[in-house]
DNA sequence: TGCGGTACATAACAAGTGTTCCGTACCTAC
DNA sequence: GTAGGTACGGAACACTTGTTATGTACCGCA
């Protein structure tokens, strides 16, 4: 299933891919998904989960650093990330025309930005990060890295690793506030 | 055609949609497109064609208030503006499965950044943004209001008008460098 | 007045789609 | 050992998809 997306996009996924890629058929499918919709949203929380699997531990690190790894670990630096950003890019296709997928992505983002909230705000304590509201701080980040990440999956070789890790980088010491 | 992709986006693109939202039929469709790629290729083209319609002017503005103002032109604060971004995001599943289609993308990306890059020079020069390459500066600001146009279309309510032009000014300052 | 090309309508095709139904193994519990 | 539920395989259904072929108006031009 993670192999057609992948490779497909979300385009792709039918009951009939997945049956074969499995070498089943698709009674299988249909025994375990009642209906598309079940086959999408269980693709949705694949994706999630494969997400959470390759999100780097910041484990030991704080404040900036932390936000930076954690920021990193999303860009598509490894073949396996990359994955995951083009299942996600290709999944907000399906997700805006569902009411309910729409719902299930927008659940996402709210829980990625507050898993980052704690880093900024601690980061703004430590004057990494200049003051303000942190919901702002959070969501501004979060834009930069995800708007990122879609240039870098359309043009791969003008943003190679490197690079991306040098924005994300700089970018970070562009906020920092004065004085610092 | 332009209905039918603010409705169901591409995956509700098809010859027969195309025909009946038009009043006739198939044959129509097909006699000026000879296959589903190339009504998917004229969708594409009559997204960016909106999109430069809808492209507030930046006559009389310089520097950072001419990129201010550009960057706010792409943000969903109207209801054509939120189709048009609503248009692209799902453009972006098709783009990335088919090789044709993501090097369309990609020019138009790399468009895109051309025509910030001035704006962002001048407000350089002008002192408004911290020097370096600019080619680094106008990606992470097109990053940023990309990433930023997502999350607004799957929590509009979350990101009203007022914010996303807040969280824009704010993280324009933000990038002010320092003694300015 | 005829002739050719454009602009469709209409229909059919083959392939692919989600879904439903039925049969049948197999395994478990009593 | 037998009843019942689970786990599929296989086939069919009704529908939609892109594509193709055929027919026919109409319009400009000689």
């Amino acid at each position: 299933m993670w192999r057609i997306l992948a490779a497909e996009g979300f385009g792709g996924l039918t009951m009939r891919a997945v049956a074969t890629e499995l070498g089943a058929t698709t009674g299988l499918v249909t025994h375990y998904f009642p209906s598309k919709q079940a086959l999408v949203v269980h693709a949705l929380e694949l994706a999630e989960t494969r997400t959470r699997e390759l999100t780097p531990s910041i484990e030991g690190l704080r404040g900036l650093a932390a936000l930076e790894q954690a920021l990193a670990g999303v860009l598509p630096l490894t073949p396996e990330t990359t994955e995951i950003n083009r299942v996600w890019v290709s999944s907000w296709d399906v997700a805006l025309a569902d009411p309910a997928l729409r719902t299930l992505e927008k659940a996402r983002y709210q829980r990625w930005r507050a898993r980052l909230k704690p880093l900024v705000e601690q980061s703004q304590q430590e004057g990494d990060l200049p003051p303000g509201n942190p919901d702002d701080l959070v969501a501004s980040l979060a834009a930069f890295t995800h708007g990122l990440v879609v240039q870098a999956l359309f043009a791969p070789r003008t943003f190679p690793h490197q690079r991306l890790l040098d924005l994300l980088q700089s970018h970070l010491k562009a906020l920092r506030p004065a004085g610092r």
